[in-house]
DNA sequence: GTGAAAGCGCTAACAG
DNA sequence: CTGTTAGCGCTTTCAC
């Protein structure tokens, strides 16, 4: 590997010329600066990461930490590490995927303290987040996708739940619903303060009220068994209801095999949401399910670009929301007019 | 961050007894190794890698090497880079998570050149990889996940088609089929030379003349349509197949429906196995489908320390194969014994 | 405009 | 066994 001082060699001036020129650091004559940048690419010079970042106390390395993958992972959590490593990437900088084990804190120390990224990238930000007051005491630079119940002044790109829940309730709106249920994630798989499902929960209701329908909530399935559990004591407790919106893949599954059992059919006799689960899952059910995507990729991208502005100068801290998109699939139709026996057709 | 220098000041040593003392590169006195160990421990001291990496010509930071998500991909690409990562953290390494584009080569050879990376970890592997003839040329360490068809002296962690293709024809066998068919992945989705398309093609041929059971393959489908379709060509051209597998997941939703269709229910008229597709996908299907499930994490795992091997010392190349795991779901039954009225019971 | 020199934090000879 | 010294490749004063 060519160093700058071949590159300096070849041009016949000083090495700190050859900085200066390749780096726009100061004025360096035209043809000076002609002749150097020729002997870069003859040479095909590439500068030193390390012995850059060693002089400058930047390496332009930014570090995801992510967590070890739980039940309920999936498409989603990838969409963060590749969404922040592409925008790291346009943006000059490298992403180091960091898993975090038992103790988080005693990691991020280790890892911050190696001097080998300039930022952090949190993600599954719990609503009081460990991590995020050891790094605001630490002053190590960082960014969230998700958010923790009060970020202050930290950059994050979270999920839009207020916006989200509005556009689902709209949606059942609009075909006519005005008894809507939800099936939140579990407590189970995420501990109570999660944050997305406290969210979702909270702004489903002001959605629904805000919307005048009825809504019903309180269940929490987690499995294919509870879903199909939940569903039917849904069903013996408020049989007016003809759309439900679902957080959890699983749950899902349950029931549609409980809509199945009682003979029932999907879009007919049940509209049938998923929230915050890819297309690409939704596509795997039949008839494919309506969804509420969450911008994974986006919010990755977002995470990356606002931690490395704020590595670059300070501004004002980024603070962005983007809700889900809403993908209709076959599973959202008018209410269905009768009790048992399916909607009437006109 | 407190330097070798503070902790030598601290301990009244020379800065090269602290390196010595702490890396056990040369024998330190026992009481001067304790002083300089407490003094380290009191500053909390944490040696800086750009430093280290700068004077050792090691890093210990690996690449992997992602290349930009495209139908197709899923929960196993992501094990790839998690597992990696985790196996470079229990040996001391790190993992950057690196976007491909427009031109591998060329960012290949950026990244290699910017001396921030020890060795490279490719995935999705074709046949005639380029990126892999890149790097023997350039004589960067390197190691795959999935393997060229020649690899050589390459190191590399593949699924083992054969076993797993053995494992799917027993596991038919044993339930009674005598005639097995196979849908390949779409030659659309991937380009020809695929090689889990090709491998798996051949491998389930061969189990199947080993195991003595007629076997149909040809089709391709990349979609439900598609799947849909060639369920019903298949159906037409050979009524007596009994038991189909897919390796496609939106293949196996486009059969599923088609099954339904002829008023057919699975497992009683069809066993259907999913080959290739993680159990999280599985379980998604109702009945929850019998899966060949690729080992992802294991062979990220496997990957990133047979490079680590690599860069210690050199032994023979490492050439692992790990087969899927065979995850018997509600979807593989005993054949149907009559035509088109289902499965009798005894 | 350009060059010489110091030093980032560490490792690895080489003396003692 | 321990200290001194010379860099790794780069950025950054500071003279000229």
């Amino acid at each position: 590997m060519p160093s700058l001082r071949d590159v300096a060699e070849r041009a016949q001036v000083a090495i700190s010329t050859v900085s200066a020129a390749l780096n726009g650091t100061r004025p360096v004559a035209a043809g000076t600066k002609r002749r150097i940048e020729q002997a870069a690419a003859e040479l095909g010079y590439r500068p030193n990461l390390l012995a850059r970042g060693l002089q400058s106390k930047r390496t332009r390395i930014l570090a995801l930490l992510y967590p070890a993958p739980r039940s309920g992972f999936g498409l989603t959590e990838m969409q963060f590490a590749t969404g922040a490593a592409e925008a790291a990437r346009e943006l000059g900088h490298h992403l180091l995927l960091s898993p975090e084990h038992a103790d988080p804190i005693e990691e991020l120390r280790h890892l911050t303290g190696l001097g080998l990224v300039d930022g952090v990238l949190l993600m599954e930000v719990g609503l009081d987040d460990e991590r995020a007051a050891f790094l605001t005491a630490a002053g190590v630079p960082f960014s969230m996708i998700g958010r923790t119940r009060d970020p202050g002044s930290i950059d994050y790109a979270d999920i839009d739940f207020a916006a989200t829940a509005r556009d689902a309730v709209a949606h059942v709106a609009a075909l006519g619903h005005r008894e809507l249920a939800f099936f939140n994630l579990s407590s189970g798989a995420y501990a109570d303060g999660y944050g997305p499902a406290v969210r979702a929960g909270e702004e489903f209701a002001a959605a629904a009220r805000a919307a005048g329908i009825g809504y019903v909530d309180g269940h929490r399935p987690g499995s294919a068994e509870e879903g199909r559990e939940a569903f039917e004591r849904l069903m013996e407790a408020h049989p007016d209801v003809t759309a439900l919106a679902v957080m959890d893949d699983h749950a899902a599954v349950g029931v549609i095999a409980a809509v199945a059992a009682r003979g029932w059919r999907i879009p007919d006799d049940l509209t049938l949401l998923l929230v915050l689960s890819s297309a690409r899952v939704a596509e795997m059910f039949h008839p494919r399910l309506t969804t509420l995507e969450p911008p994974g990729t986006e919010l990755g991208r977002l995470g990356a670009r606002m931690l490395i502005d704020r590595l670059c100068g300070d501004g004002p801290p980024q603070q962005r929301l983007v809700p889900c998109r809403l993908v209709a699939g076959d599973s959202s139709a008018p209410p269905r007019t009768t009790g048992r026996e399916g909607r009437r057709r006109a």
